[in-house]
Formats: C-alpha cells, sequence, structure tokens
DNA sequence: CGCAACATGTAAGCGGTTACATGATTAC
DNA sequence: GTAATCATGTAACCGCTTACATGTTGCG
C-alpha cells in the first residue's frame, strides 16, 4: 500500500482536492502514514491516468483553480483488491531509538535534549488526539475512531514510559565501579 | 541517521562482519530500524572508502572468507558528530492502520484476518524481547535496556489495544439503523 | 537429495523527500 | 511590508528493497 492507494481511500469518503488530501495527511493519518505535496500530487495524476479517479477542474476567483478528485467505479474496485492484503505492514523507522542505543557515547546534556524533544512530540501527538476526539469523532467510520484509540493507546504508553524510564540513560555511566560501599 | 550510521555504531562495540551485523539488525535492532544485506554490504563499502572503518580479510577454511570491519579514530569522530542530532526521527509507516481506516470497505473475515496477523506478529516481537531480557541484558549498554524497554511497553500496549478494542470494527457495520427500540 | 547456515556482493528499480517554481488574497 | 493561506506542480536526488549471482559444509 503507498500513498497512492491511500489517496484513492480518502476519496472514497467523498471528492477532494490534493490541498485538502495533505490536510488529511497532516491531521489525521499524518502519526503513521506521512505524505508531502510531492508524493500527492503525482500520486493524484497517476490515479486519474489510470482513470481510478475523475478529475474536475474548477475556476475560483481570486485564488488558484481547483483541481477536484472524484473516486471512480473502477477506482473502488482496486481500492477493494488493495485491501485484500491479509498481512499488512507496520513498521517503524527510529532514528531516536537507534541513537539511545548509542547514549553511552553522548554527554548527559545530549541525551536530556533528545528525550526532551521525543517527549514534545509525543506530547503534540496527545494533544492532536485530543482535538480530534473532541471536534470530528462523530463524523468517523468506526475504523478511524479505532486509529485514533490506537494512536492514543501507543502515544500514552510511549509518553510514560519516557518519563519513568529516562533516568536509566544515566545510570551506570557516571558511578559504574562505585557501588561497592555506602549505598 | 541512516544505515551506514547503524553500522557505525555497531562497530563501535567491537568488531563485525557484514553477516555479523545483519544477525544482530534481526534481533535486537529489526523492530524500529530494519536493514537486508542490499543495504549492510553497501553501507560498509562506503563507510570503508570513507576511512570510517578497516576491513581485515579472514580467510576460512571450507567457508567463505569473512570481511572483519572494525571502527577507526576518524570513525568514531564521525559517529559522535552523528549523535548530535537532537530531535532524530521517530516515524511509523502502517499499511495496518491505512488499512483499518477503510475496514468499513471489508468484510468481517478481512479485518479478522488482518487483526490476527497483527495480533501474532506483536506477540512475536514480545516473545523475542522476552528471551533478549533473559540471555543478553547483562551484555547490553544502559541504552540498549532502554530501547529494549521501550519496544516491550510499546509492544504491550499495542497488544492490549488490539485485544480490547478489535471488536469497535464490527460494531455500527452489522445493524447501523436498528438502535432504537430493544436493548 | 535438498535445505539451512555461512558469507559476500551487484544492479535495477521504486517510492518518497526536498528543493524549486509560481502567484493571488487576506490578515496583522 | 510580510507572513500565512490557498493552490498546483516538476525534477533531481537519495536511500532502501528486491532480485539476481556464487559457492561450500553439514545435517536430516
Amino acid at each position: 500500500m503507498d500513498v497512492k492507494t491511500v489517496c484513492l481511500g480518502m476519496l472514497s469518503d467523498g471528492e477532494a482536492s490534493g490541498y485538502d488530501l495533505k490536510k488529511e495527511f497532516e491531521s489525521s493519518f499524518g502519526h503513521f502514514f506521512a505524505a508531502g505535496y510531492g508524493s500527492i500530487y503525482p500520486a493524484l495524476s497517476a490515479l486519474a491516468d489510470d482513470g481510478l479517479v475523475a478529475c474536475e477542474h474548477v475556476p475560483q476567483e481570486g485564488k488558484p483553480d481547483r483541481k477536484v478528485y472524484s473516486i471512480t467505479a473502477k477506482g473502488r474496485e482496486h481500492l477493494l483488491g488493495a485491501l485484500e492484503d491479509p498481512a499488512p505492514s507496520h513498521r517503524i523507522r527510529s532514528e531516536f531509538l537507534a541513537t539511545m542505543c548509542f547514549s553511552h557515547l553522548m554527554t548527559p546534556e545530549q541525551i536530556e535534549t533528545v528525550l526532551d524533544s521525543r517527549v514534545a512530540e509525543t506530547a503534540e501527538y496527545i494533544e492532536l488526539f485530543r482535538e480530534l476526539e473532541t471536534c470530528c469523532i462523530q463524523d468517523m467510520h468506526p475504523g478511524e475512531r479505532f486509529v485514533l484509540g490506537f494512536g492514543k493507546a501507543v502515544a500514552n504508553a510511549v509518553f510514560e514510559y519516557l518519563e519513568t524510564h529516562r533516568h536509566l540513560l544515566h545510570e551506570a555511566d557516571t558511578a559504574p565501579a562505585r557501588r561497592s560501599a555506602g549505598g
């Protein structure tokens, strides 16, 4: 499943422009499937070339023209095919965890900075999820609610783990051999 | 931070061949930073070209020759530089969650299959973490222990969320408008 | 006899990121 | 004036995945 397929899925819910889809990627899909304009616009062009979406030009006054895409019958069929994968992947690519593996080569200040930035990003996601929950949950399909809950559960687990275990990264670095005498 | 840098970090702990590093990627790094031979061997060549690692040919009887790499002073310096990034990324790419967003277009059987496969993979990771904990935790740096704990915390959260919320994906699909009358 | 483990590599291709390019309106 | 929002796109590049290519030993 690539950006094309996700765009197609988004369009199965109603027509939209590339700009609209980008906003949807930022708000609800961003935490598990990021995409920028450089992926979205070519994806929509390719979908149109394959006849999976139809494109309607909408001239606007004062603003640039919109290209509004809507899914076709063929596109719907194709989407159902893509959803047949019995074991879709779920991959993490974490420079953060890779960095932490080598924390013994870093200064305590560096470690704290890295942890703080990770905590901050996690907190931002938690806040975003809270907003989505209060404003849009009634418009969501059950699947989207499930995915939102998944994001929340993981983000909360990460947040709690970071705060309760970050001290582990400093122990044994400062006083590795001084453990014997007075506790 | 790319595969090259992670290889360099692994070598900062002792010399190893590409084959050895692959095994390390599979066991302890795989859950957050995957890499195959097609990434590792070119990465080692490039590191050697840049003088960040030294390569020693070790002929073996009956087995193919090994190329044993060890980090150089220049390589150590470079690694420290790479660890200076104050906000290393942590990205998820989940076809699984994308698929679940469109679960209303799937049959209940398809949904169950997908969830089962995700539960199974999560359980495998939990088992792997348990093994790593019992066999190798004493050889780990504090950072590696922290990362192992992170993986466990997230995997446990995912496992529990999947089992306690998977039913949400079936509600409202079967009986969306029948809610009014009986309990 | 076949498969797994040991061991290293290349080449093509794909998909996504980043930077570049354009341009009007509105709000501060 | 200057930043943000609206709106679309291209092109180069980068890094990773996949498939291909080779060859031995030992186990069942």
